[in-house]
RNA sequence: GGGCCUGUAGCUCAAUUGGUUAGAGCAGAGCGCUCAUAACGCUUUGGUUGGGGGUUCGAGUCCCUCCGGGCCUACCA
């Protein structure tokens, strides 16, 4: 953790969403949205901030949705990524670079760590046999092949697994297979010759690095620890493919022999976008190469760096093994000192009403008809105090009525509108003169000390619940000490009581936009606007902060910050979002 | 089959890693306030911590067992 004042750089890198459509809300609460939550806040802590995402635009589905789309597969991609981009930005979302893993800087990178891996004796060549389709004009992954189960008789088994009986399965195991694109079944096997990335090597080594890390979530180091240790132990994982779609297999900037056509795997050369879309951000910026070196290569700047992953439970074992061996394997001669991540937030499941949210069958809520509901405060807000930490957690609508309900609009909302319109409708929009502190505010000062330290506690652990719920109390305070103070009472009998109250009132509005602003980061703009203030610094002392805005200072009236979910509302959505996406 | 996670108030979640009487929010009940988006504040009801057994001075926490929910199991990403 980084210690109060000190200034440090925290590098954020959020799990890349598929290119293959449009991302439902639990995809967006298991990476990009806690990820920029965290960069938020340390922006606002004055730390220097990299955000770095991007989409993931290999691989066989990538393919195929652009087939069913009518489009070549790199119009497609190039055109998914802008909606992706709009949505990103819909809520919120403040990446320094979004990037894509087609890029030329990826492409380069990643032959540069293939070539460095296979220096080191990483890369292992391996010829298996696979099914193709001639009439697809294509290798076929093992669940992209279907036919009858031999063991229970089911008709649409899985190359890879049976779905009825959950049998584990190879593709030749089926009888009458097809191949579930097209139908065909005129399926032959053939031999094909592919890269293999030795991790087993560096078991050893990713388990010496796994159990030198401290506060990991548990989530993340169980499942990194299963991955090294079950069975035979951790597996040698083939990192190239038989697609046209890709990165084109080289070994640096040579030619691979016996490589031809072929393209690495996606999740070879997706964590390496990480590194490659920091470039992308450099020459974007127009800076030089060190620009993003800093940031990602020890023997250049990247020392003194703190890098935070976030992603879904799925991922967890690409960014614990894969993408680690990968960069502890390019820096073989000690030439190439990669950075390494210190910290691996993981997340759990989002549900939707009772089942997954599924983007293949359009169940659940989508980022952009999120967005045409209602502003992406509201979804921030409530994905956010409602994140999959310790375990899958449950969207409903009547929770997440509740919630938006209670918190944004009662507690928040409620606030900001009963100040503001008691001091207009009584002394004028302005803060008025007059008066000095009393108990009252300093037990109110004390008391936000209190909480905001718990509340900062709880960010630089990415404890995201417990920050949420941190930061609802610290809400709370104001309307308890309006309530006690009532100032609607003391300006009948000592107005500059009144007028002292109410200057601590507002000057709550502007500290609670600071406090909130890494959760609702639209709605805090609207509050200091109204405040006429564009003082963002961070409150180091409570006090201090509730003087900030001094007498005289003009503010206005916002308009209601956060409206009521109706019942009809939210009937008429659970109606609306209960069957397959239009 | 194997492994991991999980089960705490009607609902969503805590519980400083074995330590006093298991706590919050929402919902419910009562009271107060009237500045405010019929909002706010205070008080309060509600738990055999899934069942059973064990270890311990002491168990929500550790062990065993049974029951329920979920995830992963390496070619979807």
């Amino acid at each position: 953790m980084f210690s109060r004042q000190a200034m440090a750089r925290i590098l954020i890198t959020s799990a890349l969403p598929y290119i293959n459509g449009i991302k439902h809300l639990g995809n967006l609460v298991g990476s990009q949205l806690p990820a920029d939550l965290y960069a938020r806040y340390c922006r606002a802590r004055g730390h220097e901030v990299m955000f770095i995402c991007a989409t993931d635009e290999h691989g066989t589905p990538a393919e195929l949705a652009a087939a069913k789309a009518g489009q070549p597969v790199a119009e497609y991609c190039a055109e998914m990524h802008g909606v992706q981009a709009d949505l990103a930005r819909g809520f919120g979302l403040s990446f320094d670079h979004f990037g894509r893993s087609s890029s030329p800087q990826n492409h380069r990178l990643t032959q540069h760590m293939a070539g460095r891996l296979a220096e080191a004796g990483l890369i292992e060549e391996v010829a298996e046999a696979q099914v193709y389709s001639p009439a697809d004009g294509r290798f076929l992954p093992d669940r992209y092949i279907t036919g009858t189960c031999p063991a229970c008789g089911y008709e649409n088994a899985r190359g890879d697994q049976c779905e009825n009986c959950t049998k584990q399965l190879d593709p030749t195991d089926l009888i009458n297979p097809r191949s579930a694109i097209s139908g065909a079944t005129d399926l032959e096997v053939r031999r094909t010759k592919h890269l293999f990335l030795r991790q087993s090597a560096l078991r050893d080594r990713l388990d010496a690095w796994i159990d030198s890390q401290r506060g990991w979530p548990v989530l993340t180091t169980s499942i990194a620890k299963k991955w090294l240790h079950d069975g035979d132990g951790l597996q040698d994982r083939g990192i190239t493919r038989d697609l046209d779609w890709g990165i084109p297999v080289r070994r640096g900037t040579q030619d691979w022999p016996g490589m031809e056509g072929k393209v690495f795997y996606v999740w070879f050369d997706a964590p390496i976008e990480y590194i490659a879309a920091t470039a992308e951000w450099a020459e974007a910026q127009g800076l030089p190469e060190d620009a993003w070196r800093r940031w990602w290569r020890r023997d250049q700047g990247a020392e003194d760096v703190r890098y935070v992953q976030f992603m879904g439970k799925d991922n967890v074992p690409f960014h614990t093994l894969s993408f680690p061996a990968t960069l502890m394997g390019a820096d073989h001669d000690g030439t190439e000192p990669w950075k390494l991540v210190d910290y691996i937030k993981s997340f759990n499941y989002l549900n939707y009403d009772g089942g997954q949210f599924s983007t293949s069958q359009g169940r659940g809520i989508f980022m952009d008809q999120a967005l045409a509901i209602l502003p992406s405060d509201y979804w921030r807000w409530w994905l956010l105090s409602h994140a999959p930490e310790s375990a899958d957690s449950e969207f409903t609508w009547e929770n997440f009525q509740a919630s938006v309900n209670k918190d944004l609009a009662d507690v928040l909302g409620n606030f900001v509108s009963r100040v503001t319109k008691f001091c207009r409708a009584r002394f004028g929009e302005a803060l008025p003169e007059g008066g000095a502190w009393g108990a009252q505010e300093t037990a109110l000062a004390t008391a936000l000390g209190a909480r905001i330290a718990a509340y900062e506690g709880h960010m630089e652990a990415i404890e995201i619940r417990k920050a949420a719920a941190e930061l609802r109390a610290i809400w709370v305070l104001g309307n308890e000490y309006l309530q006690e103070a009532a100032p609607w009472a003391t300006i009948k009998t000592d107005p500059e009581r009144a007028a002292v109250q109410v200057r601590v009132g507002l000057n709550l509005i502007r500290l609670y936009a600071v406090l909130s602003r890494p959760f609702i980061p639209d709605a805090v703009e609207t509050m200091m606007a109204a405040m006429g203030c564009a003082d963002w610094s961070w409150p180091e002392d409570a006090g201090a902060a509730l003087e900030g805005l001094a007498p005289g200072h003009g503010f206005s009236v916002p308009e209601v910050l956060f409206r009521k979910i109706t019942d009809e509302e939210r009937a008429g959505w659970a109606e609306q979002f209960a069957g397959s996406r239009g």
